[in-house]
RNA sequence: GGAGGGGUGGCCGAGUGGUUGAAGGCGGCGGUCUUGAAAACCGCUUCUCGAGCAAUCGGGACGGGGGUUCGAAUCCCUCCCCCUCCGCCA
């Protein structure tokens, strides 16, 4: 979330943000809330003021045997106006926290300002997709005819968008999730395997909820959420620490299936494996000093496409605009992985730099060496990679004419065999 | 799931309803001493909110929330977490 001072201070910068994002708010409600908090806040603790002094009028009475009933008379009384001013305190901070809450972050001064999908600005480009003397099949046709995803039984098992992979599919899958974490291991990403389920509170710190309950599995009794992407548990391993300043900055690495209802996506990418609800990911997840944390997105986004070089994909970059970029993001370079069954590059990873927002909702702090009082980190993930797609991008960008795949070289040490056939 | 025992500052650990933001210790930082270091000694060591240009002043925080009271780390309720034993279980 955004720090209310900050709002305070440039409503007209949050409210133009507000716009370029496409959402049809102001902060002016936010605003009066503020000013009346403010002025219960003084009254409140005005008489906090008196009621401290005269306790201690009180104690110093009853010791010296002296009659303090007056005086407790009217503490009494100033209790009771205390109390009733807190109500209405906790009603107003409720509030406000519930409008700071569906603030999204401020996008960066780099990103590009445009309405969707159509007004992102490619950045650079990586690779030459293949020339096919044969009509390239779509991954589906590819998996279905080699034996090695199912999606009838798959649906019988649990319903529309999930899938059984099964021999070298399955093998295939494990052997990316090794891949990508042994080379992301290798630059300094600390591997870690989280909960997969997790708390009402993890959410709010990076930013699903409250504002995206209908994309997300929740389970009852206790109410636990099924993670969208391992984004949630990694940031939220230092949610309420203090981190010292010579620890930053952390990187991680974790493996985690993510779940996601993709409600409002009827009809989008109805086969395949593209969107399912259950997908594999290897993630990528930096806390970091906010002087640093530009060049850390750069650093992460190369990481990221570094994977699809070894595994010879083409790719490009993107940037998102300010109507495509996710709520808690401040800059986010989507790469897309070049599917010759679509004839066209479709999103594999997306790389964001949320700045302080997340930290902020998380309470991710950290302390200057020598230095007063605390600052919030910023926080980074971005996928390296999504596993299932990956897949996918293998399958239609290595197939040959007789319906066989060759297996990329990085991955063939993971396979354990040259070719699927 | 059943029965008990606990949650206090970076860590360990005191704490009687009334100067206890919290003894003492450890750790950390600064200093004295020393050729240097160690030891010893001295001092300093939480976060947060509000007011103010600032110096500074005031409020809050002893797992979370509520209650009792003039006043709660201390009493009561509730939730969460940890530990031990029993049961169950991958």
């Amino acid at each position: 979330m955004l720090d209310i001072r900050f709002i305070r201070e440039n409503a007209q910068i949050v409210d133009e943000a507000l716009r370029k994002r496409g959402y049809g708010i102001t902060v002016d409600e936010l605003l009066s809330l503020e000013t009346e908090r403010r002025g219960l806040i003084q009254k409140v603790e005005a008489l906090r003021n008196r009621r401290n002094i005269v306790s201690d009028e009180i104690s110093r009475l009853r010791r010296s045997g002296e009659d303090a009933s007056a005086l407790i008379a009217e503490m009494k009384e100033v209790s009771e106006r205390i109390k009733g001013l807190d109500e209405e305190l906790k009603g107003v901070d409720g509030r406000i926290r519930d409008l700071l809450l569906n603030i999204p972050n401020i996008p960066h001064s780099s990103v590009p300002v445009g309405e969707g999908e159509e007004d992102n600005v490619e950045v650079r480009r990586w690779g030459e997709p293949r020339s096919f003397d044969f009509e390239p099949l779509n991954h589906w046709d590819i998996g279905e005819t080699l034996g090695i995803v199912d999606f009838e039984r798959a649906s019988r098992i649990a319903g529309a968008r999930f899938s059984l992979m099964k021999g070298a599919g399955a093998r295939l899958e494990r052997a990316l999730m090794n891949f990508m974490l042994e080379l992301n291991t290798s630059k300094g990403y600390v591997e870690v395997f989280p909960p997969i389920l997790v708390n009402r509170e993890s959410m709010i710190g990076t930013g699903q909820l409250p504002k995206f309950h209908m994309e997300l599995f929740r389970t009852m009794e206790p109410e636990l959420y099924l993670i969208p992407t391992a984004e949630v548990p990694v940031t939220n391993i230092h949610r309420e620490e203090i981190l010292n300043e010579k620890d930053l900055p952390i990187y991680y690495t974790a493996y985690t299936p993510c779940f996601r209802r993709e409600a409002g996506s009827y009809g989008k990418d109805t086969r395949g494996l593209i969107r399912q609800h259950q997908f594999n990911k290897v993630e990528l997840v930096k806390f970091v000093k906010p002087e640093t944390s530009y060049e850390e997105l750069e650093g992460l986004t190369a990481d990221a496409e570094e994977i699809l070089r070894r595994l010879g994909l083409p790719y490009r970059v993107v940037v998102l605009c300010t109507g495509d970029l996710g709520f808690s993001a401040a800059k986010t370079y989507d790469i897309e992985v070049w599917l010759p069954g679509q004839g066209r590059y479709r999103e594999i990873s997306s790389c964001s730099n949320f700045e302080d927002y997340q930290a902020r909702r998380a309470g991710i702090r950290f302390r200057r060496e020598g230095k007063k009082g605390t600052e919030f980190v910023h926080t980074l993930n971005g996928s390296g990679l999504a596993i299932g797609r990956t897949l996918v991008a293998i399958l239609e960008n290595y197939q040959q004419r007789d319906g066989s795949v060759l297996v990329p070289e990085a991955l063939r040490p993971y396979m354990g065999m040259d070719v699927i056939r």
